[in-house]
RNA sequence: GGCGGCUUGGCGGAAUUGGUAGACGCGCUCGACUCAAAAUCGAGUUCUAACGAGUGUGGGUUCGAGUCCCACAGCCGCUACCA
């Protein structure tokens, strides 16, 4: 661009008031203890998700939630708030460690580099963060920590009676011993069937499966010995406490849904010509006398024993195609049921009936019991697998409506089932389960789908566990050895084996003493799931956050931070995480609140100019880097939040872009003029009262409009209004000085950059002293100055417009009356109609019903 | 298959609680300035020559529906044999 068409000098002055608040510290934000710290002040704690500093750079995605919580911040800073309003790196992670691989740098250098990056990009866009409080997860302190929040986590177990985490050492004072207590701990070890990448080197969690096969690694399934943690014990807490959160409705469904609730009954059926019983769960009870078959998942314990002689080749054969399948291949299968008779059979405890046993992958070993009742009329994949294998379907149920019964499974009234003959579904089950309870073959249950969650990972770029083994068991390092850092390695190369890659630190793992270090790492998850509590107090050596800065940041709400912008893709995942995270530390007394997030808002996608996802391969990505230099920091901000709602999906235009640019460059035109290359101060700009009350009023409904907007993260309407009242100034002869600055106060938050700049060189100009826009106070506006006089009243026939006029706001029905019927427009509508009935909504609508 | 979201001009989107549909911006058209262009400023811009019609489609409630109710369709996202 040439310099003749640069509407304003943003590349001058946008760098200039970056440094000034950086060197001014303008956004420290003062904690229990600091300077200038005021208490009474009341907290606003505005968090956005913090960036995984990837070699790629900052995405346009990313300043689209950043700017909204940086114009909410700036605005509750003027509003008298103490703001915290941090940003940091979720630094760990598996893509450094890949790029180590290829290139032999140690991950912490890539890291920083990367990190160096977001930092220069974060910067350049103005954001008031307070950087002080900057924090890596990969940092040894931070990493300490996340170290010492496990070994909180490792210490405790979930007391029943009290549905809270406790300490184990009041097990061990009530007696229990070591094995025991390892039984029940929250972290804890088991062997477990995982998702293993030979090439990566690693355990995968189930959801990050597709994201890696897609990325042409290989994942496979294998029983490893795996550090989980005992999430499932909060699953009730985490659905219930839900609804103390203002949250979208859908993303509390969608985390619902992932935990699973369901309830019914599990009921133990015999086996024949064995001495045990095999459970089962089910939802549905009152089916019970149409079980015809029983289903056990393919790696069901049981299965080896009960598989009859003439059985069993085909049985080991199954099994051994169902471990290689993964879940993608299963759901490919889905719809062409497979499975394999065992030769075994249970014993239906209502009838007597023979059942016989089958193995299939459509039973899953890891929710319920891993066994089924098949109940094929009345369950869509029962009867599907039924009729695949020829095997009985027998009616219990009768639909209410017309339906077929054959594969109804909704509610209905039980039929062939004894004493249940004649119920509605919802009795029957009751019914069935007192008669299982009473016979104690079975008792009501409730189950959940959350599993609890798989915590270990072989990678190198992760915090390692501060665990120690010895004599087969393990034990918490001592607190004062954290942080616990991974030793530096020459060779970042996955072995091919399960083998965790720390293994290769041979002097690291093996202690003089002979025990040995824990070679596992935590997955990324672990410090996203506390770094908002570590933002309020980030330096503190002595304590994860002190007391005090916990006790001020936290609010009187469930939720810790008031407002958390991010996207959706982590609805399940660092949200129930963090959430499980925060409630067992608040169990166990260190923090005072149940929840970390009160508020949170998602923020939705930007699309590419065609409308698609921004890809490299599609070419439609935009770079926030060069949107800045070509129009700069305010224009790609402003640009951002006008593009539509903060929630909504939405294409960039970089026509718009230039649109936003143009507005600010017309607030800039409003103060000055260009005479030979320099701007000068704009001869309308005056220190006098506004005579004007149209501008007047214009001014101080963008006043309240713009602060209502922010309220309501409504950014686009916002800036709609300002842009508005900038076209009032441009058409005014004479533009008042004090209701400019309130426009540039108001749109301060938004565009930081020109508002400073304009306002400082009025100030020169005129040479007086002004502080800065940024810390400012909101300007309140003058109900008085928002009063129109006359207001347009709108005339309707039939609900049709027909004319309108404007009339004085406080008309009465007469006055309005003998208006409308003055107007020929509406008198023509009337002509041959009776009048039946007149709505008068004073100030608005004037409608005449007629026919 | 299940769940959630979306659907308004040529485009992005406005529209408190049911009360003037299309604010604001983009694009386009015309005009001013200029030798000319850019930039800027001003006027216009849902469709239709007009009568009228109009917020995905069809119905309903209401004096009045983009907004509320019922049915349906199309896009997008998440999830997927959860017993």
């Amino acid at each position: 661009m040439s310099d003749a068409r640069k509407p304003f000098p943003f590349r001058e002055f946008e760098p200039q008031w970056q440094q000034r608040w950086e060197s001014e510290k303008t956004f420290r934000t003062p904690g229990p203890g600091d300077e200038n710290f005021d208490p009474t002040k009341p907290k606003f704690y505005v968090l956005d998700m913090f960036p995984y500093p990837s070699g790629a750079g900052l995405h346009v995605g990313h300043p689209e939630g950043y700017t909204a919580t940086d114009i909410v911040g700036r605005y509750k800073r003027m509003t008298g708030h103490n703001v915290l309003h941090p940003m940091g790196y979720d630094s760990f992670g598996l893509p450094a460690e890949q790029y180590a691989i290829k290139t032999g740098q140690h991950p912490a250098i890539t890291t920083a580099a990367n990190i160096e990056t977001f930092r220069r990009q974060l910067k350049s866009l103005g954001f008031a963060y307070d950087w002080d409080r900057e924090i890596a997860t990969t940092d040894p302190e931070y990493v300490r920590w996340t170290q010492w929040i496990f070994l909180q986590i490792y210490n405790s177990y979930f007391c029943e009676e009290t549905n809270k985490a406790q300490p184990v050492s009041k097990l061990e004072a009530k007696g229990w011993n070591r094995d025991q207590i390892d039984e029940v701990r929250l972290a804890f070890v088991a062997d477990t069937p995982v998702w293993w990448s030979p090439d990566l080197g690693t355990v995968l969690a189930n959801e990050e499966v597709e994201e890696w096969k897609s990325k042409g690694h290989t994942v496979e399934r294998r029983p490893l010995r795996q550090w989980m943690l005992r999430i499932t014990k909060y699953s009730q807490r985490l659905i219930d406490e839900l609804d103390t959160l203002d949250w979208p409705e859908g993303i509390k469904l969608l985390q619902k849904n992932w935990i699973g609730r369901s309830e019914g009954a599990s009921v133990k059926f015999q086996i024949s010509n064995f001495k045990f019983q095999i459970e089962v769960f089910t939802t549905r009870p009152d089916t019970l006398f149409g079980a015809t078959y029983m289903v056990l998942a393919p790696e069901h314990p049981f299965v080896p024993q009960i598989t009859t002689a003439d059985q069993k080749a085909a049985v080991e054969a199954y099994q051994k195609a169902c471990s290689s399948k993964s879940d993608m291949d299963r759901g490919d299968l889905n719809k062409d049921k497979s499975g394999v008779f065992t030769g075994a059979f249970a014993i239906n405890p209502v009838n007597g009936e023979q059942l016989p046993i089958w193995i299939a992958d459509y039973v899953m070993m890891g929710y319920g019991t891993g066994a089924i009742m098949a109940v094929p009329a009345h369950d869509e994949r029962d009867h599907e697998f039924a009729l695949r294998f020829s095997l009985s379907i027998k009616q219990v149920v009768q639909p209410n409506d017309n339906s077929d019964w054959q594969g109804y499974t909704a509610y209905g009234t039980a039929v062939n089932s004894g004493f249940l003959d004649g119920l509605p579904t919802a009795e029957a089950k009751a019914k069935m389960i007192d008669w299982l309870e009473e016979k104690s073959i079975g008792q009501r249950r409730i189950q959940f789908k959350l599993r609890d969650w798989l915590f270990s990972r072989q990678r190198y770029w992760g915090e390692p566990f501060p665990i120690i083994w010895k004599d087969g068991k393990h034990h918490a390092i001592s607190e004062s050895e954290l942080p616990l850092l991974a030793p530096p390695l020459d060779d970042y190369k996955p072995s091919g084996t399960p083998e965790p890659i720390l293994t290769k630190a041979t002097d690291w793992v093996h202690l003089p003493d002979g025990s040995l270090r824990e070679t596992n790492t935590m997955p990324q998850w672990a410090g996203s799931c506390w770094y908002y509590l570590r933002y309020c107090d980030p330096k503190n050596t002595g304590r994860f956050l002190s007391r005090e800065a916990e006790n001020y940041w936290t609010s009187d709400k469930p939720g810790m931070v008031d407002l958390y912008v991010g996207g959706t893709e982590h609805a399940v995942l660092h949200l129930l995480y963090a959430r499980f995270w925060h409630k067992v530390l608040f169990d166990l007394g260190h923090l005072t609140t149940p929840e970390p997030f009160q508020k949170l808002v998602n923020q939705g996608l930007i699309l590419g100019e065609d409308g698609q996802k921004m890809s490299k391969s599609r070419g439609n990505v935009v770079n926030p880097d060069d949107v800045v230099s070509e129009y700069g920091a305010d224009a790609l901000r402003l640009y951002e939040m006008f593009m539509g709602p903060l929630e909504q999906v939405k294409p960039w235009q970089m026509k718009g872009v230039e649109g936003v640019s143009r507005f600010l460059a017309r607030v800039w035109r409003v103060a000055f003029e260009e005479q030979d290359g320099q701007w000068n101060l704009s001869t309308k700009i005056q220190d006098v009262p506004c005579t004007d009350k149209t501008l007047l009023r214009i001014v101080h409904e963008t006043i309240k409009k713009v602060g209502e907007d922010i309220e309501k993260l409504s950014f686009n309407t916002a800036i709609s209004q300002m842009m508005i009242c900038t076209n009032a100034f441009t058409q005014a002869e004479v533009v008042p000085l004090k209701e400019f600055t309130q426009l540039l106060i108001v749109l301060n938050p938004f565009a930081p950059h020109v508002t400073e700049e304009i306002h400082a060189r009025v100030a020169a100009v005129s040479n007086r002293q002004v502080s800065l826009l940024s810390e400012s106070s909101w300007p309140t506006y003058d109900p008085e100055a928002l009063v129109r006089n006359e207001i347009e009243l709108v005339v309707q026939v039939n609900g049709k417009l027909r004319d309108r006029f404007m009339i004085s706001k406080d008309a009465d029905e007469e006055a309005a009356k003998a208006a409308a019927f003055a107007s020929s427009k509406v008198t023509e509508h009337l002509e041959g109609k009776t009048i039946r009935k007149i709505v008068f909504i004073p100030g608005k609508i004037f409608n005449i019903v007629a026919n």
